[in-house]
Parts: structure tokens; sequence; C-alpha cells
DNA sequence: TATGAATGAGTGTTCATTCAT
DNA sequence: AATGAATGAACACTCATTCAT
């Protein structure tokens, strides 16, 4: 079984050699634009070689999205504890967001390709998909802490849980996303997070329930020695 | 003089035709994948005519994007009158949408040019672009009511004009963009309505000068009899 | 008949502004890229109109070929007097192309169009184009000069004066042809009569009857007045 | 080793094929009126089948032009050898345009190649091109041969070398670019070539110094039993 | 396993010509 | 007589995908 192993390892490093070499290029010129020819050159393989390892575009292009949610959730569940409030739950899920997007460029990737593969997702056809996107992990870890707030009594009870998981996410696909489209030596980390973090930060000051204290909400900020730091994956 | 004004009409009406047709098969199926023989078919005419008409697929598209625009803007500025508060005026400008968005398909249709064309504004180059778009007026309507608002006390002297309006006109971007993705049949109006609304209420509450009254910000809701009108324009 | 006349007058005057805009844009732009369409602006008509006086661009091209080649030929024939000698009248043809080069661009019109027209002749299909080409008459003009000249002793009676004409009438088609490509601004009338008349000072001398004294072959040389001088049309 | 080899040969020999298809074409229907449809319908390939060898239409001509160039350069440069007069080297160098034009059609392509590609060389610009063609290398070997007959007092000392050098390479580029378009059964090679011959002589003839005895001009006539030959391109 | 070669179906755009009015 | 409108056929070029080796 020894050779069936070497072969399968291989392959699946192949395969990460492949989606690597796809994924500067979206971070570079973007996804609308990114051909197999590309890809290929850059990954120095033949086109057809492109086809032994995915079945076509559409299906790369999707592996690639869900890998780079597979980092983001890993990354949050690695760190998630029990007995947290909903309000700990949201400012922990908040900081891996503020560490990805600060150490690498999964994220942007991820929301890249998002808009990309699925761009109306998850405002609709959220039941209607018949593609197994990790999206959907992205958003229920949202809706699930809201549900948990509004138990909590931390939240207005009146909030819909499911729609504030879909506005979240989509406000931090458009910010970021479009944060991509700059191009990386102008790209402020920083000014990006903060952005983001004010959003958030409003839209949890809309939901929460009626008298209590808004400055529970309050965000961790990106600490200062972050600001410099454009992302972690090296470019040749 | 006679033949000169039918003639200056007619044209007037094919570039219309010309127009709609695009407009419908980008509703239909989106903005990217539309190409001038598609238009052509639609129209029933030969792609060189489209050239009689537009100089460019790129001008087609920002005409189609601007006079959507106009459309709303020109909607807008037709009720607005002087003497109102900023959330008064908020309130107006919602209506608007909510009014747009229920009779004709012409912000759908915005939103998906705009996506298409300046796909990073207003989060960035605000100042970078060249090309004319109507959107700048979006934003900066938006921008002015919270500058009013924070003026009149009524928001959160700490919020950033600037920043709640790229988020404001990015949310309602995206929703009502995506709404567009969902078959024409099975498109809820009130559902992608209701959810502008709720999005929207949720970011003034976010705003509002700690300790007013939240009742304050209440958002008028789509009349019932609304509710089964998905648009105006036809389908063949 | 007065209204036929006035009628046939109107339509031949139409026709000449047609073929001074395409003359111009010729000048200008150059054959190969002139198309229907800037012919008909320049001329302030509409596409149809100009199907109205030539059945098609290829015989308005000819037509105005044709014409400029009548206006050099008309001007040599109202300077030509009999009782010449060959060396005289060839003098006097010559005469004739720095005349009309100095003064008009019909010349250069003429060369133009005729390399694009019948790129071969005269070195080929003499006889066989059906094309009643103006073009005939500049070659014989040539030929029965030399013809002449070997008569009177003064070329050598071994060349072949049909091969002179074809030779000469395509070194001035080069040289004219390819002068009209430099801008007008940089053009050097002097420097490329200069260069005219050193080739064919060269030819005369390589025919000249062995014996003879080569200077009876000096050509006139453009008067330093004429330096200048860079074409009569008027631009717009 | 040998697959890489025989792969590469193999490719060389679909580039060959392809060139020598556009080739055909050039000397049937011209360089104009050619398009890489033109070209793949006759290489029985597809359209996009040619980009593969060739980046654009440009440099696939560009590669044309330059090939056959390079065929005559290395003619004439394997038959020169030093200590030669520039008598001597300027008959040599006719007789390698005769050798070409009467055995095969590459001087012919590389004519009507250059006509198309710069038209206006080297009447002008002759410094302005930034493509490497190897028009370069005729005009200047011709040239040379000139300012050596100068300097050996063979040739009148008040001509002008590089205006001879344009002057008889527009000749010959203009009588056998024509000479192509005659169809191909009717075109007289002996005919062409004895033209070329006399007008070859006739310039020559003509910048001698005075005094000299004019037969020492006289060059090669092309041998007999060349008469028949029409070219050593086969036709499909 | 890997790939060079090939291609069909497209892209936006241009232009000489026709025709109803 | 004049023209606005229309178009078919062409252009150079691209790209996801297939297949023989």
């Amino acid at each position: 079984m020894g050779i069936n192993e070497r072969r399968e390892r291989e392959r699946a490093e192949r395969k990460t050699l492949i989606m690597n070499c796809a994924k500067d290029l979206i971070l570079d010129r973007g996804v609308e634009s990114l051909s197999m020819m590309d890809i290929a050159q850059k990954a120095e393989l033949s086109k057809a070689t492109l086809y032994l390892y995915f079945p076509s575009k559409e299906l790369l292009f999707l592996e690639i999205c869900n890998a780079s949610a597979v980092q983001f959730i890993e990354h949050f569940r690695a760190r998630l504890c029990t007995g947290l409030t909903a309000i700990e739950t949201i400012k922990l899920y908040w900081q891996c967001y503020l560490d990805m997007f600060g150490e690498s460029d999964e994220i942007m990737i991820f929301f890249k390709m998002w808009q990309y593969l699925a761009p109306g997702y998850p405002f609709l056809s959220l039941e209607g998909t018949e593609r197994p996107l990790m999206i959907f992990e992205f958003y229920t870890a949202i809706q699930d802490m809201i549900v948990q707030g509004v138990a909590e009594d931390t939240f207005d009870p009146a909030v819909d849980p499911a729609m504030i998981a879909r506005t979240l996410l989509s406000l931090f696909s458009t910010v970021i996303a479009n944060s991509a489209k700059t191009p990386k030596t102008a790209r402020n980390v920083r000014f990006i997070v903060n952005e983001l973090t004010k959003i958030f930060q409003i839209m949890l000051r809309g939901i929460i329930r009626d008298g209590l204290d808004r400055s529970l909400l309050d965000l961790p900020a990106l600490p200062e020695e972050h600001t410099h730091k454009t992302g972690a994956r090296k470019k040749e």
C-alpha cells in the first residue's frame, strides 16, 4: 500500500501546487481575466495536465474557494472554546478575520472566488445551490452566534439571525474583495481592517437590546505592529 | 421639419429598443456573459446595426447604467423638498428606492451595471475614475444626509459620513444586484424590500446618537398592495 | 434644354466635390485606409449619395486617378510644340513633372492611386488590363520620346524604348508615392525633386549614344523660389 | 532525448508548412488581401492553430519576409570572396539575384512582403524603423559596392551612393514584386530577368566615370537553359 | 502520468454595399 | 436627388477543452 499512499500524496501535492499558483494569479490580476493557460504557465505544467487534477476550470476555482474557507474555519475552530458568551464568540470570530486578513491572503482569495462563483449567495438560493460550498459554514457560524446572543438577551429579540448573518457576510465580502483590487503596494491593511471593524460595530450596535450599554460591543482593534504587514504569501 | 423630428424620434426609439433588450438580458443572465451578438439577436438586428447607435460595447453599457441612475435620481429629486430633517430626507430617499424597486427593474440594472463597470466603487478610487458615472450622485446624496444628521445632533458625532455612505450603498448594491439573480418568477419583491428595510434600519440604529429614541428611525414599510407586483418590464 | 444642362453641370460639380474630398483624404492618410464613410463625412454627404455618382469604391478611385492623370497630360500637351528634338521634349516633360509636383498635389494623388489600383502596371499586363487607365498616356508619351531620340541618333540604338518608359515611370511612381508618405510639414519638395532629377539624369546618361557629350542631358533644376511651396490644395 | 528532438523538428516543420502556405498565397493573391483564415484553410489547420506557431499576423509576415531575406543574403555571402573589385562584386550580387529569381520564389516573396511591411523604405525612415528587418542588409550591401566603386575611380565621384542604392533597390523591388503579379503560367522568368539586367546595366552606365569603357559593365546574362524554369515551389 | 497539438465557438469591431422612403 | 438605416461577410485574436502519444 506504500506505493499507493505515495501516489496519493504526490497527487495532493500537485493539486496544491496548481491551486497555489492560481491563488497568486487571482491576487495579482483578479478572477475574471484568469485563464487556464495562465495557471499552467505559472505552475510550469501543460494546460492538459491541469485537467488531470481538476475536471474543469469551474471546479478548480470552487476547490480553491473551499480550501480558503477551510483555512479560515479551522483557524476559528482551533480557537473556539466552550462556555463563551455570544459577544465573546463574536469578538473571537472577528479576531480570526483580522488575523487571517493581516497574515495571509486566504481571506481575500476566498471572497474574490466567492463573488465570482456564487455572487448572489447567501442572499439568495441558500437552499437551491447544489454546489458544496464551504461558504455555508461561514454563514451558519455567524447565524449561530446571533441566535445565542438573542437567547442570552444581548440582542434585540426582533432581529432575524439569518438576515444578520447574510448581511454581515455580504459586507465583509464586499469590503475585502474590493480591497484586493488595490495594488499590493498601496493596499493599506490597517485602513481596511478599521473600516471593517467600524461597520461591524455599527451593525452590532444596531441589533443590541434596547437599554444595554453599547460599550459591551467594542471590538478588538488591530494591534499597531500589524500595520506594515501586507500578507504572508510570497511572490516570485 | 416633421420628417426630421420623426427620424429623431425613431432613432431614439431604436436606441431605447436596443437598451431595453440589453437590460432584459442583463436581468436574465447577468452582465459578465453578455455579448453584442446576444443583444443583436434579442433585438432582431444585426451586430453591425448596434454600432450605428452605440460606438462600443462599453459605451452602450455605460449609457444603460447612467440612464437607470438618472431615472432614480430624478424620481428622488422630484420628491425632495426643502426644510426636511436628515431623518426625513433619509426616509424619503428610502421610499424612492422602494418605489423604484417595486415598480421597475431600473434599480437592479443600475446596480448590476455598476458592479460591472466600477466594481470597487465607492470603496476605492472614489476620485480616480474618469468615467462620468452617475454613481457619484447616489453616493454624495447619502453622505450629505448623514452629515446633516450629525449636524442636527441625530447621529453619533463619531461616525464617518463617507464610510457610512460607502457601506450603505454597498449593502443596497449587493442586496439588489443579488436579488436580480433569482429567477423572475421566484423573486419576491416583498422579501427583498423587507430585507433591505431591516438592514437599513439596523445601520441607522447603529449610528444614532446615544440616548435618542430608536423609534425615530422607523422606516416606511412597503404597502401591502405592492406585494404581488414584480416589476413593470414586460418579458417576451 | 437649359434645365438638362444645368442638371448635368450640377452633377459634374458634385462628382468633383466628392473626388476632391477623396483626394484630400488620400494625401492625408493614404489610399489603403480610406473608407467610403470617410469620404462621405468629408463631403458632408451620406454614403448612399456617393453611390449615386460612382457605382463602386473602385470606380471612384479609378476616376480620381484618371482625373489626375488628365491634369498632368493636359499641362504637358499645352506646352508641347512641334519641331522639338527628343532631348528638348524630354526636358519639357520633365519640367512639367516638376511644375506639377511643386504646385499641386495631383501628381502625388495620381501615383498613389496608380500603385493602389494597378500596382504591377506597366511592368506587366500592358495589354491585359481592361480598365481604361490614363496611365497608358504617361507611358506612351515617354516611349515616343525615346523612339524619337533613337531616330535622331541621340540614344543608343540598342535600347528598348518600351522598357525605358516602363522603368522611368516606375521610378517616378515609387519616389513620388513614397514622398507622399512623409508628413506634410516635413515633406521636402526640393529634396524629392532633386532626387528625381538625379535618377532621371542617370537613366538618360545610361542610354545616350556612345560618344555624345553627356552634358547635353543636363536637366532643368527646380528654381530656388519653388522651395517653400508645398502644393496648392487648400486644407480645411 | 530523441523524442524532444523529434518534437522540435516536427514543430519546425509545421512552422515551415504554415509559412509555405502563406508564401503560396502571397504569390497567388498578394499580401494585402491575405487573412489568417486564408492561410489556415490552405494549411488545413484551424485559425487558432496558427497562433500556436506565430503570436500575430504581423510577426508571421515578418518572419516570412526575414526568412526570404536570409536566403538571399546567405546565397550572396557564400559566394562573396575577398579581393573583388566593385564591379566584380556588383556582378556577383547581380548573379545572385538572377540565381534566386530563376530558381525559387523567395526573392518575389521578399519584395512583396517588404513593400507591405515597410512600404516607404528605403526612400524614407531609414533610421526610424524599430523592426529588425533584414532589408537593411540588402541596402547597405549595394551602398558599400557603390562607395567602393567611387573609391576605385570606376564611378563618377559626383554620385550619391545612398541614393543609388535606394534607387536600385527600389527598381529591383518594383520589377520583381510586380512580376509576381502575373499568373504563374504566364510569367516569363527570362523576360523579367532580361528586363532587370538591362535596367541595371543602364543605371551602371549612367554612373560610370566619364571616359571609361562602358563594356566593363556588361552583366552576366541568364543562361539559355533556365528559360523554361519558372520557380521551384510546387503548387497543389 | 504528462503533454504538445489542435480546434470550435466565440469576442468586439469594421465596411462596402443596398434599399425604402 | 438624397439619405438614414441596415446588414453580411469579413477581420484579428482568445480560450476552455479534447486527444493521440
